[in-house]
RNA sequence: CGGGGUGUAGCGCAGCCCGGUUAGCGCACCUGGUUUGGGACCAGGGGGUCGCAGGUUCGAAUCCUGCCACCCCGACCA
């Protein structure tokens, strides 16, 4: 965009919006709380869809899809449930509108108030766990292995682009098992997936790790989650992974007989990550010209644009430009020939960027006299000219030198906003100056851990797995401590 | 729901304090021409219930009252 990055929090909301709208992603729309995703940002979701998908088929799941509208009651069966998600629910109350009798235009007709009320899902567990009760009478029906691609709807009071819309789309899996082992793998398990997707395709790095009571699912038992950081220092939740023990089970009087011929109740997960992620992606890779996108997400890997001044220049080019098109198409490329003369090339290049397309060729008489290319990489805005059938060769190793640079570079990035501290002032210091993830010990409770957010605004975003046990003090309380824990202002 | 801010052409804004021809600028758009290796230039042109409603006034984008919408910061959350 041709304007740095801000370092003012606010600042860099706005910088943001802008990014998101100038490149096409996303807009708000004139319904309270809601988004308009582009078709350019749209097809940036369906490859993340697509490449999630496949995951979830490779590791048993399949998809399917339950209602929209939850009944009331459902929603009250499981205590915990209900109580985190109450006050955000999109209530429907009437199904029928009428003309004003003083010709008004059109109201709620009284008449057709609903017998029970209807909640549009925040989450779908109890829709689904209502009907997984039909589904499983044996140990022979288990595991289900379900996810849904879905709409939700989170009346929340503030609302931001991708990171936290009224509705948004996600995806949801819900599994049921016979045993906890089984369960705890499965949410273990998609973790990873989350996790594997997030690094690989997505080239954000991310802190597994495990959700303190606070911040848990309401109604899990446990929460796992993945942690990313953000160029403005801010932690993102990106996905997160929940063991539901036998709450929902229990709630929905889901049982099953066992191989020893006993009734027992279904032990579950779930599991979701939503168009958070694109938030993710725009505000980890984005730079001062735009968006970058990792090439395995990119709609388009190269844009060929031509330059030219005459009409038999642009024969020229044009007969280059779609033998390279053709021949890198093969290769299982996606490439654009931007063909058009209605923009010039400085006005492309810029656009181009400002979409993140990782790759950009450029064909001008030049070229045409010696047989080269302009090669141009997004992430470094490096040029160079090669010949023309070295482009078979360079486009793939360039496109993966791209995808494994930004990756190291969003970690470098964090590795260096990742901060142990031993003070609560250090720990004060730390947030207030350069931001990111800040070590800490922590004495277990959430008394503390309430009085800290208060304070601070900091929250523990999780207890990283595999996390190193070392002896400490709690830096506000003073308690001793086994280990370190994640803290930092998240969005 | 609290605090701050903004509503004027598709987008970004000036004008408002101190009321007064026909409401202006940049970008975008249309026409013609010259251009094309980093967001071209010249000339001409089109486009406005000045957020909405009421009030004050000979006269309101401008002053007053009420309402609405949006943005940013908090509380809530993925």
């Amino acid at each position: 965009m041709g304007k740095a990055i801000p370092t003012r929090e606010e600042d860099y909301s706005e910088w943001y919006n802008e990014l998101v709208r100038k490149a096409d992603l996303a807009e708000h729309s004139a319904v309270r709380g809601c988004m308009v995703i582009k078709p350019y940002g749209f097809s940036i979701w369906e490859k993340m869809q697509a490449a999630l998908d496949k995951m979830f088929k490779d590791t048993g799941h399949t998809n399917a899809y339950f209602p929209l509208f939850i009944p009331k009651s459902y929603l009250s069966k499981e205590a915990d449930h209900v109580e985190g998600f109450a006050k955000e629910c999109a209530v429907v109350t009437h199904y029928r509108l009428k003309n004003d009798a003083d010709g008004k235009g059109v109201v709620v007709d009284p008449e057709a108030k609903l017998e029970e009320e209807l909640i549009v899902r925040p989450t779908s567990e109890t829709v689904i766990w209502s009907t997984y009760r039909n589904w499983v009478q044996s140990y022979r029906d288990l595991p289900i292995l379900v996810n849904q691609w879905a709409n939700i709807v989170r009346w929340e009071m503030r609302t931001r682009m991708f990171l936290r819309t009224a509705e948004f789309l996600w995806q949801e899996g819900h599994t049921a098992h016979a045993t906890k082992n089984e369960a705890v793998a499965e949410t273990r398990q998609m973790l990873d997936v989350y996790a594997d997707f997030v690094e690989n395709f997505m080239a954000v790095p991310v802190i597994k790790g495990v959700k303190t009571e606070n911040e848990r699912f309401a109604g899990a038992v446990d929460t796992y989650c993945i942690e990313a950081l953000m160029q403005d220092g801010k932690a993102l939740q990106a996905g997160t992974s929940h063991f539901l023990g036998q709450n929902f089970a229990k709630a929905f009087d889901v049982k099953f007989s066992n191989k020893e011929g006993k009734l027992d109740l279904v032990w579950g997960t779930s599991w979701g990550v939503s168009t958070r992620l694109m938030g993710a992606l725009i505000m980890t890779h984005s730079d001062d010209d735009g968006l970058v996108l990792p090439p395995k997400l990119a709609p388009i890997h190269v844009v060929i644009v031509p330059i030219f001044k005459k009409p038999e220049e642009f024969e020229a080019i044009s007969d280059k430009a779609e033998a390279i098109k053709k021949s890198l198409s093969a290769q299982g490329f996606s490439v654009k020939f931007d063909n058009r003369d209605t923009h010039k090339p400085g006005w492309k290049f810029a656009e181009y960027e400002l979409k993140g397309v990782p790759i950009r060729i450029a064909i001008g008489p030049r070229d045409l006299e010696n047989g080269t290319v302009e090669v141009a990489r997004r992430d470094t805005k490096e040029k160079q000219t090669v010949n023309l059938d070295a482009l078979d060769t360079l486009v793939p190793q360039l496109l993966e030198e791209i995808q494994t640079n930004l990756y190291e570079r969003a970690k470098k990035f964090r590795e260096e906003k990742m901060t142990k501290v031993d003070s609560y002032e250090q720990f004060k210091e730390v947030l207030d100056g350069k931001g990111g993830f800040v070590l800490a010990h922590w004495d277990g409770t959430n008394e503390t851990e309430d009085r800290i957010k208060e304070e601070t605004k900091a929250t523990i975003r999780c207890i990283p797995l595999d996390n190193e046990q070392e002896e400490g003090v709690c830096i506000y309380s003073g308690k001793p401590s086994k280990q370190r824990v994640v803290f930092a202002r998240a969005y």
